[in-house]
DNA sequence: ATTCATACCTCGGAAAATCAGATTTATTTA
DNA sequence: TAAATAAATCTGATTTTCCGAGGTATGAAT
């Protein structure tokens, strides 16, 4: 007892043209397979709902018509689902989710969304800051369509393409000595006392610079968000090493710093954009591109500090 | 890019469990082919709905999940389709059209009919007064659910049980001199003048009950409806010979009829009813049970003339 | 009455879809 | 490291679906 769609439609537009041989050809199938299907239906319900007539065509009975229609109605809807799966990659709407390892974000993420979302409202944006590894988790597990993290430390299972690679630089207080330099060294830098931004990857990665350079620094503080440490540093309790800067010099404590290159080769950390390479929605790509568009233009200016 | 029902079914479950082997379990199926209704799904849009974890099953992301719930809901209205069309069998409403060639009908349909057609309105009757030959084609074309007809001359493709052999009797006049017996012979009838009802099995039935018992006999009138007949055999214009009689012995005109067996043998007229026996209607069935169970009671009582 | 065209029905074989079961792979847990 | 769990994959069997070639009933035209 059941009936497969093919069957309904089969059936309806049997009942459309009131004749079997008509309808096959519309659906460019054999006649024989548009008589089974009504034989299935009349079986499914044990309901005589169409009389066929040699030579007639065939006709529905009053309970035929009130079956077709009932198919007719599941059908479209059916139809209009399948249709809005579609919409769901096609369409520019939706929902779009993005998880975020990326401190300074807020500098960068609203231009680029605010270039291709739509004034319309169709788009729910869910930003979700988080560290490296749930971001990755989630990207995994569906709960964000894309993320922004550093591929320094990638799962193997992930797609991602590189956004920026982002060198370290140094952050002063405006008022420092060495602020007037166009560029310093690490080991200028580990002679000051240090804000150490204190975060999964980040805080092994400073670890790993300060180790490879100069064996004896002093940690003046640690903080786990960024704009603590420019606060930090802004208020003289010493200088940091930070890779990416938001467009502003003045720290949340209204105090100036300065962004210096440093002269030393330094690896860099690398931005990238992760997400569902083989299958993305048209609103994630459209993210995607936008993304790898600003920094492929404006990034190096507007979020890094140049090399020397 | 089409998704079969079945893949529907077992994406949601799938994703109501949150687990394919579960999921297959409840579907008493394989988890292969729930993994491959999955496939299927995302194929279809291109989209990936679910992300896999060995180990862990599995977990919808938002468009999965929206996915899901276009699908539940197109599977609810698909369940409901079926058992609206199952009632459509089973219950008793909906639409019964009766096509009835029987003059005298209105004598003994609406008691039959207010047996079983219950008082809540979900029965519509369609009860319409027609010749034999289309209330066949009727029933064969799906006009009629049911027909009452004489079986006589019937189609060989149609199905019907036989509810009465009607025999002739003979209306007179009540002021009649014939009216005093207990019965009156063809070869009394044939000498008074005669109101024949000209309808089209009924006439060539007439002719040839005249013709197979005496030659010369005088037409008085031909009416092509039963009422007309009474009325006129009522006023006195002749004698007529018929089937059935309605349950009362005033004609329209207000005079006296009465109704008297013939005691030569005749042909009897039968009534039958006529119906798609393969697979009817609950509220079909029900109908011709109850003009079954009206014509084994009190038929003869109450539509014929007794036999002698 | 005969012939012809139309349109449905039946039946066999072929193609496709679907399924189950065994095996493989990946992950978590002990 | 081993065991347990759960998904992925592969293979062969089964079922469904389809087509095409007759066959047959009906109505119209000659």
């Amino acid at each position: 007892m059941a009936i497969s769609l093919r069957a309904m439609e089969y059936f309806t537009t049997a009942l459309r043209h009131e004749n079997i041989a008509k309808a096959a050809a519309e659906l460019n199938i054999a006649a024989s397979a548009v008589s089974a299907a009504i034989d299935q239906v009349e079986t499914a319900f044990d309901l005589t709902l169409i009389t066929r007539q040699r030579s007639r065509g065939i006709q529905a009975n009053a309970s035929g018509r009130l079956v077709a229609q009932k198919f007719e109605r599941l059908l479209e809807d059916y139809r209009s689902v399948l249709s809005e799966g579609a919409d769901l990659k096609a369409a520019l709407s939706g929902t779009l989710r993005v998880g975020y390892y990326a401190p300074i974000a807020p500098a960068f993420l609203p231009s680029i969304l605010s270039s291709f979302v739509p004034a319309d409202g169709k788009v729910l944006l869910h930003l979700e800051e988080c560290d490296n590894d749930s971001a990755q988790d989630g990207l995994m597990k569906g709960t964000y369509d894309v993320i922004l993290f550093v591929s320094e430390d990638v799962r193997p299972t992930i797609d991602f393409d590189v956004l920026i690679e982002a060198p370290a630089y140094c952050l002063l207080p405006g008022s420092h000595p060495l602020a007037a330099q166009s560029s310093v060294t690490m080991a200028q830098i580990a002679m000051q006392p240090l804000v150490v931004l204190n975060r999964p990857v980040a805080a092994d990665y400073y670890q790993g610079l300060f180790d490879t350079h100069s064996k004896d620094v002093t940690i003046a503080a640690y903080a786990n968000s960024t704009e603590m440490v420019r606060s930090l540093v802004g208020a003289g309790h010493g200088c940091a090493v930070l890779n990416m800067q938001p467009l502003t010099s003045l720290s949340y404590c209204g105090a100036e710093v300065v962004g210096l290159p440093i002269s030393d080769p330094l690896p860099a950390l690398t931005l990238s954009i992760g997400y569902d390479k083989s299958r993305p929605r048209r609103l994630v790509q459209h993210f995607v591109d936008a993304c790898r568009a600003h920094f492929a233009q404006a990034g190096p200016q507007r979020c890094l500090v140049e090399g020397p």
